[in-house]
DNA sequence: TGCGCAATCTTGTCTGACAAGGAGACAAAA
DNA sequence: TTTTGTCTCCTTGTCAGACAAGATTGCGCA
């Protein structure tokens, strides 16, 4: 039995694959700004590609709710509105909990001991306030729940949730003294993990990302125009040209 | 000012937005059987456009999860394991309950009272024993909720996962008793919302849809093969080719 | 019966084309 | 000066056709 010895062979890469991370990727690190439109032969030349794989690109990047693409005018990085953020935070609550829950039902020792070991590097990271790198390894910490919880539904929502507040999330964590409470509030979690209360861990989960929430829309709160309503166009960023410079 | 006088125009209908309202509806409603190929150039013949068209629409049946497509190898239509369809029940349960427990803060008397005459409406259809059209009265029960509730994020959400089990939600709904045992909850959760009592409504509707998913997973004992493991193919309806006759 | 190879499909991608809707510039009219 | 009409340019939506390379299928052969 060869089985586990050998990874499956990743599938050839399609160019409209490539395309579509390397947009995605753009957006939610904010090298493209909210507003910004995507202009069809801009992309066709910034990642050489041609517009019939570009176009299919584009639909997936609509169905994922990262471009908003009005007929005729063609799509625009989604901004993110206060309301979207909070419904978001909502449900990334709910999901979280569930899977926490779950993880403290169904997870090994080794497993329980894995989550902690990511903890830890959420803490070094902590030290050395690198914002972003923190942010990321808190999807580590989510991948591996999944993982663990093996949730398939959950974790496709869950990824596209996190691709929308990606970017605000990393704001929020840059807010003094978030880091700290983030880092209290998961540490309450894991001792609740630690010790086999699902309840328990699924409530602290729920109200931390709760929390997480309210310093989102904290800084949101101070320049943002909650919904884009009708005819007022223009808003900043809206009138940018697209930004490929980022992108290899 | 005229603003207020005149709804907006509704935007002339993309070709590929009709192909793939067409095609997702024959897909929801079983018109086109779980595992069957998608063929491109049969696509084309059926609705009439051309193969850009289609491929871009087939995008957007794949970030929805309505078809999976291996490179190379084309879209066949998402057949649900039981794995898939126990984490969308769950994941619904979560989300239909924080709805109707925002519902109950939120809604006025009227759309109190809307909600009552849909379920009247459902318990008519019961009466008559016709079953999609029980469920599609209930999928209106929950756009009234998202309505109301005004909550984007779990609308999408609950629509998209919808789409995937509707065709179990009316088999399991074709259960001796089911029928019976879902107008008591939804009953029990009206009498929570008229009072006034969010959380036992939110409580009351997770149980029920939790009840729900133990229906659908039953009728899916007798005859699902959990996971669709590497190799084997062919599994009864994924050679049966493409049935456009139910569409125009 | 089982295997290997060639013929046939099918997808992935590109190119080029064209109609029609939208946006801005500019001139004419009130 | 503000409003309206017109013209031009840009961009999207859609189509047709082409071709390489990977998948399928069926057939002949052992």
């Amino acid at each position: 039995m060869i089985a586990g010895a050998l990874d499956t062979l990743a599938p050839p890469q399609l160019v409209r694959e490539r395309a579509f991370e390397e947009v995605r990727d753009a957006i939610i690190a904010g090298r493209i700004a909210p507003g910004a439109r995507l202009i069809e032969r801009e992309l066709c030349a910034a990642l050489g590609i041609s517009r019939a794989s570009v176009r299919e690109m584009i639909r997936r990047l609509e169905a994922e709710r990262l471009v908003s693409v009005e007929p005729r005018k063609g799509p625009t990085v989604m901004a993110l509105t206060r309301k979207d953020a909070a419904e978001i935070y909502e449900v990334r609550a709910l999901l979280e909990a569930l899977l926490i829950e779950r993880f403290t039902a169904v997870a090994s020792g080794d497993e329980i001991a894995h989550l902690e070991r990511i903890f830890a590097q959420v803490r070094a990271a902590a030290a050395t306030d690198a914002v972003s790198e923190i942010v990321a390894l808190m999807l580590r910490f989510n991948d591996h729940l999944v993982d663990v919880v093996r949730h398939d539904v959950a974790r496709d929502l869950l990824r596209q949730l996190n691709a929308r507040i990606n970017f605000l999330r990393i704001r929020a964590m840059a807010k003094p003294g978030r880091i700290a409470a983030s880092l209290e509030e998961i540490g309450a979690i894991l001792d609740a993990v630690r010790g086999r209360d699902g309840a328990r861990a699924g409530a602290l989960m729920k109200a931390s990302v709760e929390h997480a929430r309210d310093a989102a829309l904290e800084q949101l709160a101070t320049q943002d125009t909650d919904r884009p309503s009708g005819k007022r166009r223009g808003s900043a960023a809206s009138r940018r040209p697209t930004d490929h410079q980022g992108s290899r």
